[in-house]
DNA sequence: CAACTAGGTCACTAGGTCAG
DNA sequence: CTGACCTAGTGACCTAGTTG
């Protein structure tokens, strides 16, 4: 069983899986769907020029400008086969993108479809603070490319581009990696990425201390994006570099497999992301060291996994990837049914109705409904009548004399769990959210 | 020549420098304009009382909440001398207030007009999370008083209002700061504010290794804020304190001149602000240290004016503080093209066609094509046919469900960024937008 | 402490107004 | 009828401060 790899073994073992991979007949890029010479459907020359950010990004005859993307030798799709819906303001007649073409995002957060903001990298090896990686990420580089073919496009359009990609394209490279994953000396037989018998990982009762690490630190699950061929790859468990702690580190940390499964690296990394990631378990020390690294490998990862939703707050990441541990969020707004944001004024509510019921405070009266005093209160409905609108309120409980300060306390909290949970059941069965906000009338 | 004031020092030569010039003969404050008792022209008490905002805090005869400020001691002007325009929602009788007078917003961005956002700071020497000073500027709530009186008034009003100030009254200041800082003890004369002598500064290469610090860290131009008394006078260059180094330090920073000119003392210091602002130059090392401080001064310096523009990206920081800014106006109005104002009714589009959808909406039907329905709909064809101008507003999307109010949230930010960015590159790209918009039919 | 929320801010827009 | 201009709300986002 091989030991650690080096980013460059962990690269040179995928490169050359694609390379081998490309020589089979039946590889997408001995398909007349790639050969772009003859082929009509590439954006043409003069497009590209008009518009500077396409300038040598799009330039489909050298997609790839960078050598550690494991999409690297893969070709990039010319043919169309399929047709992309497109809004008015897209650049270019639409054309078809594979959707794991280098230079697609493949891999992004829908809602990461700028790219333009993306840091444009430096060289290999380089350090940027952005991500904290040791070794940019030059596959952001990479991602910079295309963003106009999305670009101006809604994020439903995206999302389909992006995921429902055409089968056939998708069983090659699922079954290309999963052979690779077979072979003796893949990544995935080696020490580093044995989970069972690994010491390296963070122990449990440090998770335990912060629940916002729970799950997010759950190995066996490495990659939330379902469609990308790392999906079922393995995430490293042993670190090979050394890490220094802190959420705020500055210092190069160790190095991170850019492919490990898990770790977003063709995501846009937004720069403000982790510096408020949630961090230590405990005060002012920094994370227990396992063996003779000072921070727990999965530290990065999560700070890894992050990226996948980008610049989000503990409780958005907590819900978008995991939705294990219920969010109060689930439950809808008491006045209008909108998200809620927490209890207010007694009452589980959004911070539209929050806000509303604190503006009203000196004066119920000074409000009138214009119709019966029954209109609708909904998300879309509620700012058309105040005086509805606050009866709601009042209906749901609010009061300023309920104001609830500080920790939810267990039996509160427990109470909360219960609803959430029944939220959640409603959603996933069909989305019929009913009446149940309609606790009134 | 000096060598590194303190705060305190610093403070106390500009306090001295203003008492002095409160004694000179042609003073304001010995004007009649000035002279409160006398003066029918103050804001009454009882319209005071009326509004809790005014309160404590615009009692004209108790102006300065604290001692910090160089115009603790200047007097509030009590008599008008010239009409401030007003529109009828302001709270009292619109009155004259000087621009530079205490309890005005002198050194406030233009697009700060209120100041309900001001932190109402705790006592002088404590640690403000939010501004990143040590020295809590406390001024911040001297400053937070008079939101009213310029509070519902547009943007231009306050402008001219705020820096189209009587001419006396700033001859007045600007010559008394003048004076002081030919004086021998003044701090532009010290050792701290000598740029060319003050190896503390970032280096140049460093600086032009990033295009965007050019300007920023430009020292020459210190205060951005025309008319501010500071404009002229130099940013210190030589830190007294020490600073910790990375861009997402979590300890006290250094100490900042609260009134050095470049740094925004009342400006609403949004927390994430510049923790990721400074991007380093070099790889794998951390921001240049200087001297014995970890960072350098200018990135401070750098960091504090960035506080004039809150929460913005690079690009968005460089274009607002050095050109027009950009708007979501660069985003032509969905329906016709024109210039938009804004999202309405869910889409962006002008301020006619989002009345003419609000006109519409009770009686969709009654329009009536007298062609075939496919009339063109641009700025200047748009009145030409209203049932076609409908068409268009609904196929762009509008609706009375899809209102937007309140804040764009930072995703819907995003998005409209990456079109304004896009536009801009199409209004660069020589306005040849011809019917680019209209590829769907 | 960590987990919460009241309250504040202020960027935004619906709807009103009124001169063309 | 149109649309430039204005303002009362509105609500996303933040932070001080409270509580378990
Ligand atoms: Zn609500
Ligand atoms: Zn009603
Ligand atoms: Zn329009
Ligand atoms: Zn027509």
């Amino acid at each position: 069983m091989a030991g650690c790899f080096s980013i460059d073994e962990y690269d040179n073992f995928w490169q050359s899986v694609i390379e081998n991979a490309l020589q089979l007949d039946h590889s997408p890029n001995n398909s007349s769907q790639f050969d772009i010479d003859n082929n009509s459907n590439a954006v043409p020359e003069n497009k590209e020029n008009q518009n500077s950010d396409w300038n040598y990004t799009t330039n489909q005859y050298t997609p790839y400008l960078v050598n550690r993307c494991p999409f690297n030798s893969a070709p990039v799709p010319a043919l169309s086969c399929r047709s992309v819906s497109s809004n008015e303001s897209q650049i270019t007649t639409p054309h078809e993108v594979h959707p794991y073409a280098p230079g697609t995002n493949m891999l992004s957060p829908k809602n990461s479809y700028s790219f333009h903001s993306a840091p444009v990298t430096a060289s290999r090896g380089s350090f940027i603070a952005s991500t904290g990686n040791h070794f940019a990420p030059q596959t952001i580089y990479h991602h910079t490319p295309r963003p106009n073919i999305f670009g101006q496009m809604n994020r439903n359009s995206i999302q389909s581009a992006e995921f429902s990609a055409p089968d056939e394209y998708d069983n090659f490279w699922q079954s290309v990696i999963e052979n690779a994953l077979q072979l003796e000396d893949s990544p995935s037989n080696s020490l580093q990425f044995d989970f069972n018998n690994n010491s390296n990982v963070i122990p449990e009762n440090n998770e335990n201390r912060n629940n916002d690490w729970i799950h997010m630190t759950n190995q066996d699950a490495p990659c939330l994006v379902n469609g990308c061929p790392f999906y079922t790859a393995p995430v490293p468990a042993l670190s090979c570099g050394s890490v220094s702690s802190n959420d705020s580190q500055s210092d190069p940390p160790h190095e991170v497999h850019p492919y490990a499964p898990g770790t977003n690296i063709l995501s846009h990394v937004n720069r403000y992301s982790f510096y408020s990631a949630p961090v230590t378990a405990s005060s002012g020390s920094s994370i227990p060291s396992t063996g003779n690294h000072t921070a727990p490998q999965s530290i990065y990862h999560h700070t890894r996994r992050s990226n996948i939703f980008g610049q989000m707050n503990r409780n958005s990441i907590r819900s978008a990837e995991f939705s294990a541990q219920a969010q109060i969020e689930t439950i809808p707004c008491k006045v209008c049914g909108d998200k809620s944001s927490g209890v207010h004024y007694g009452a589980i509510s959004c911070e539209g109705c929050k806000a509303f019921f604190k503006r009203s405070q000196p004066s119920i009266t000074k409000y009138r409904c214009l119709r019966g005093k029954s209109c609708s209160v909904d998300r879309t409905t509620r700012t058309r009548c105040q005086y509805c609108r606050l009866k709601r309120c009042l209906e749901s409980g609010m009061s300023r004399d309920a104001m609830k300060l500080g920790r939810t306390s267990k039996k509160q909290r427990e109470k909360i769990e219960e609803e959430m949970r029944f939220h959640k059941v409603q959603l996933r069965g069909n989305e019929q959210t009913s009446n149940f906000f309609t606790c009134s009338n």
